[in-house]
DNA sequence: ATTATCTATAGATCTATAGATAATGC
DNA sequence: ATTATCTATAGATCTATAGATAATGC
């Protein structure tokens, strides 16, 4: 990932890495502290880089809080997207889905405190995950694996659990196997008979590849 | 409520309300701009008050924060407790209690947007919320009214559904049902059948009182 | 010669306090 | 006489930029 520069000149490619030092840095920061007490001058010093570069790469703190959003989300999706890559049943694939997205909180907390302390990051959560999702469980709703009375209620309660779900991970008050009974209560509420859903929602989970 | 105040003297009241004032201002400026951006000056100006008054008061904007969100979550248990004082079902008594906290985006749009957007507002939640629910749901546990395998888990799935909720009623994205919808879902996840919970989730609701 | 980074700083906030003013208590 | 509120401001940030320095490209 780091040597995947496409700059042509060693100038553009140290750039390019200093770029990506910068939202690395203002990631954590902004994940210790929140998104508006990050300081400009907090996030150069944690990359180890002059305060004036910054703005050789961001106008504003905004425009950087929108990409460190935006790497993270793509990272996670692209995990996601091979881990379900084969998966036919739709069931399957969303409790696949829910532990993953829990798991985030365990692979990358760092990333994990930053969503849930960026503002509106729950919008731009939804809108990124949204079209995978309408088509996995419109899916599952036409070979009549689902029951779903009212799909976005019930998009509203599957996300909502994920992200308590994830803080109270990261805060320490969940119990170990959370991801699993989360996913277990997803699909419950997708109209799968608790024994499956339970079952389902143990299987054995691909490594991340 | 306003009338309630305890001072003897005449000043005092007059600093009672003031305060009152101080805490009703934070909240709508923290609720609009979020807990962080919010100034004390643009507090003071919203509450028509000079700007060193607020220090007479409040030591900090985080001693502020702490009130805004005590006298809500008073107001809102308060509402809760005459709304279920009769009630002996325990689901019953749930579906309400989710109804009821997902209807304060209607009653109280300023207050709902002020606990999300406040840091940690969701363990103040749970912290206060956590005995009464623990009450009920022990209840339903020992009249096997419930099944419950993970309890944590399911009290963080609910809050999660009830947050999220709330957020997409703030924003305009959710079913104009949701509030029902997400109770059904709440008792299904408590061991009622689908069937009953649709049922018990659309009960009509006492108005507040 | 060009391009990026770094240092220094002006200008714009914002907080917390000090001292003056106004209202109530007795 | 006492107590609360108000106005004004010192001191502490923080952002955004300008100009100097260092590194790369040719």
């Amino acid at each position: 990932m780091a040597g995947a520069s496409k700059a042509a000149t060693r100038g553009g490619r140290r750039k390019q890495r200093n770029r990506e030092r910068l939202v690395a840095a203002a990631g954590a920061v902004m994940a210790r502290k929140g998104v508006d007490a990050a300081t400009i001058a907090e996030i150069t010093e944690e990359a180890d880089l002059g305060f004036g570069t910054f703005y050789n790469h961001f106008a504003s703190k905004e425009a950087i809080v929108d990409e460190v959003l935006a790497s993270g989300l793509e990272s996670v999706g692209g995990s996601l997207d091979r881990l379900t890559e084969g998966m036919e049943d739709p069931a399957r694939i969303l409790a696949t889905a829910v532990r993953h997205l829990l798991a985030v909180a365990d692979r990358d907390p760092v990333f994990a405190w930053f969503v849930l302390r960026a503002p509106n990051a729950s919008a731009q959560l939804t809108q990124h995950f949204l079209h995978r999702a309408e088509r996995d469980v419109g899916r599952g709703r036409k070979e009549g694996r689902f029951v779903i009375h009212d799909p976005t209620s019930l998009a509203i309660a599957i996300l909502g659990m994920i992200l308590e779900g994830t803080r109270a991970k990261l805060v320490g008050t969940a119990t170990s196997s959370i991801d699993e009974h989360l996913a277990a209560y997803a699909l419950r509420l997708l109209g799968i008979d608790e024994a499956e859903a339970h079952e389902l929602a143990r299987a054995p989970l691909a490594p991340i590849g």
